[in-house]
RNA sequence: GGGGUCGUAGUUAAGUUGGUUAUAACGCCGGCCUGUCACGCCGGAGGGCGUGGGUUCAAGUCCCAUCGGCCCCGCCA
């Protein structure tokens, strides 16, 4: 009897074996994947994580070893020795990456059973909620363990890469201080102060700030933050970034650093060449351009303002809108004859969502436009409409009247739903923009006062400092995102290091300094005892992962992912807890 | 908080205007089979339709509530 694992060692990974191994004994490990019994012959597809193998059971091979094998399932964990054989002509498995060879198996160990799995490993269409209850069946499906080690090698290119330019990881606390503005926390009752809080991290921004206080000079993290808010396909309560931090520097220099970590991740693991430097874009003609701030420059179709065009239109709606402050825009489809009206009818309930109360449309023809609006149009209009927006026969031309915000939004996400209706995106390109001037703070209707765009130690332009008491919402901010074909990958800004400055921000805010002091005194002390000018960026692993794996959602590139009600599945929390726990902690539920 | 969509054997789905014992494929179990690779052939088991109410002579099919998966709006500095 061969003694697997203590004595037999495996010599091959499955899907490592090869032409070359043709004449070698071999000892592989792995799970049976599919069995084809004929009786006499047995074929079993043995996997691991490398791939899979053919290996044969010959009624020769004896009863231990033939006989065995009839009781071979789906699943079973195997350990078999046998001869590396090339293929018998003609039986070659090109499907396959080891489909030249075959292992003529002489011992076998069936080293666990499985009960039948829930599910095929080949099915691709398994209900989401099944593959999360049994993730690690689920796991083992080699399209998601392919995610899983792509995300591994980009954490270690990415901590080679800050290494080799003298970054520190530095690991900040989990258990923290709650703080105002941002994200909900989530919270943990503190034992020992009765009826207080930790709160997690929602990001590490003021410890590593005070890192750089701390003279570290060049920090960098790979860190889990929390962020108790609703889920979206690329959003989940616990995500990864790649944190960073840097002193004395610029803009220009975390920019650069960071198109230099984009270039090596690219080429490390996908063996792509990114062009550097990065194109950039201010905010303010992100929106103008394509109404979003983490636009998708793969392709055009970009929004067009023609508010002075038809602001004297014979369409009432176009003279209403523009005469009471808001603005009229377009985007053109080209060679959108396949959009039937039924689509273009369709698409109003598309951008309603977004608040827009009507979509107009118009196909483009050698001499007029089929549009319900044109016959309200002044022939002078459409042709300066179709001048401006260079339309030509065949394209569809959707219009937008509304409150800036309502245009650009509807528009900037129409143009991205007709764009993934029209195959207009090219799947295999990477367009990077980094997205600047951000505004420094904008006015929140729900709080009635300005609040952060990005975070408040986030520093604003110096020349536009007078601003912050008259028109805080015309500050500009020295932040910068980084969108990759218009996802947010990441983003940061150049903080305030300047006691002064930062107390003139939070008054901006409608922070008074009592709560200022009593919410990030700590920051603000550290801030009076030699902060250096610094500034940093953080990104997300997880979805700079999807982006480069082609998946769609956020849980296809994270082990074990929660549902969209924040729910493992698989190990069923959250849960209740005693009432003993929650005893130590003095807190009863209400 | 809101909108949409889905929930029927282990899995994926079908199920007519409510009407006998709820279909299929794959999987599973048993038998046969020495070159298959989605092996093949023969036979078999398996669910009462997410859950709870209601309407009806009769409910996967209609109504109400509720639970859960997914997508979106709000939210996410």
């Amino acid at each position: 009897m061969t003694d697997f694992i203590t004595k037999d060692k495996r010599t091959h990974y499955c899907g490592d074996v090869g032409i070359s191994d043709i004449g070698k004994e071999v000892i592989l490990m792995g799970w049976a994947h599919r069995r084809r019994d004929h009786g006499g012959v047995i074929f079993v597809d043995l996997r691991d994580r490398e791939g899979i193998v053919q290996v044969v059971f010959n009624p020769d091979a004896g009863d231990a070893v033939h006989g065995q094998a009839h009781r071979i399932r789906s699943e079973f964990v195997l350990a078999v020795k046998g001869k590396v054989r090339k293929r018998p002509d003609g039986m070659e498995n090109p499907a396959l990456k080891t489909g030249g060879i075959e292992v003529i198996v002489s011992e076998l160990e069936i080293m666990n059973e499985s009960k039948t799995p829930p599910f095929s490993l080949d099915d691709v269409e398994i209900s989401e909620n099944v593959r999360l209850k049994y993730r690690y069946i689920d796991l083992r499906r080699p399209a998601i363990q392919q995610n899983l080690f792509l995300r591994s090698r980009l954490a270690s290119a990415t901590r080679n890469y800050f290494d080799k330019n003298g970054f520190i990881e530095v690991e900040t606390p989990f258990l923290g201080k709650s703080t105002p503005e941002g994200a909900r926390d989530y919270l943990v009752p503190s034992r020992i102060y009765q009826g207080m809080f930790y709160a997690l991290p929602q990001s590490p921004q003021i410890f590593k700030q005070l890192l750089m206080v701390s003279g570290f000079d060049r920090y960098y993290q790979i860190v889990k933050c929390f962020r108790d808010e609703d889920l979206r396909a690329d959003r989940q309560p616990e995500f990864t970034q790649i944190d960073v931090e840097m002193s004395f520097i610029t803009e220009e220099d975390i920019m650069q650093i960071m198109e230099g970590l984009m270039a090596v991740i690219f080429k490390s693991c996908l063996g792509r060449e990114i062009a550097l430097p990065l194109p950039r874009l201010t905010y303010r003609d992100a929106i103008s351009r394509y109404g979003k701030d983490n636009p998708d420059v793969r392709f055009g179709m970009e929004l067009v303002d023609l508010t002075d065009i038809v602001k004297n239109s014979g369409f009432k709606l176009f003279q209403e809108v523009a005469a009471s402050g808001g603005i009229i825009k377009a985007i053109k489809a080209e060679k959108a004859a396949s959009l039937s009206r039924k689509d273009l009818d369709g698409l109003k309930d598309y951008v309603a969502v977004y608040g827009a109360k009507g979509l107009a449309w118009a196909k483009v023809n050698a001499a007029d436009w089929t549009s319900p609006i044109y016959k309200f149009l002044q022939p002078a209009e459409v042709g300066n409409i179709g001048k401006k927006m260079n339309a030509k026969e065949g394209d569809i031309i959707f219009f937008v009247a509304d409150t800036p915000r309502v245009v650009n939004d509807s528009l900037g996400n129409l143009r991205l739903h007709l764009a993934k209706k029209l195959n207009l995106i090219d799947p295999e390109a990477l367009a990077f923009t980094w997205i600047t001037e951000f505004p420094l703070m904008e006015y929140s209707d729900t709080e009635k006062r300005f609040v952060s765009t990005h975070h408040p130690f986030t520093s604003p332009f110096l020349e536009d400092l007078p601003l912050l008491k008259s028109d805080p919402g015309k500050v500009r901010a020295r932040a910068y995102d980084l969108v990759l074909n218009g996802s947010e990958i990441g983003g940061g800004s150049i903080r305030i290091h300047r006691k002064d400055v930062q107390a003139q921000a939070f008054d901006a805010l409608g922070l008074s300094e009592e709560e200022a002091r009593s919410k990030f005194g700590f920051l603000l002390e550290a801030l009076e005892y030699g902060a250096p000018p610094h500034g940093g960026i953080a990104f997300g692993l997880d979805r700079l992962t999807m982006i480069m794996t082609h998946t769609e959602s956020i849980r296809d590139v994270i082990a074990f992912p929660k549902t969209q009600k924040a729910a493992c599945l698989l190990s069923e929390a959250p849960s209740k807890v005693s009432i003993k726990q929650l005893m130590e902690l003095s807190l009863k539920i209400v």
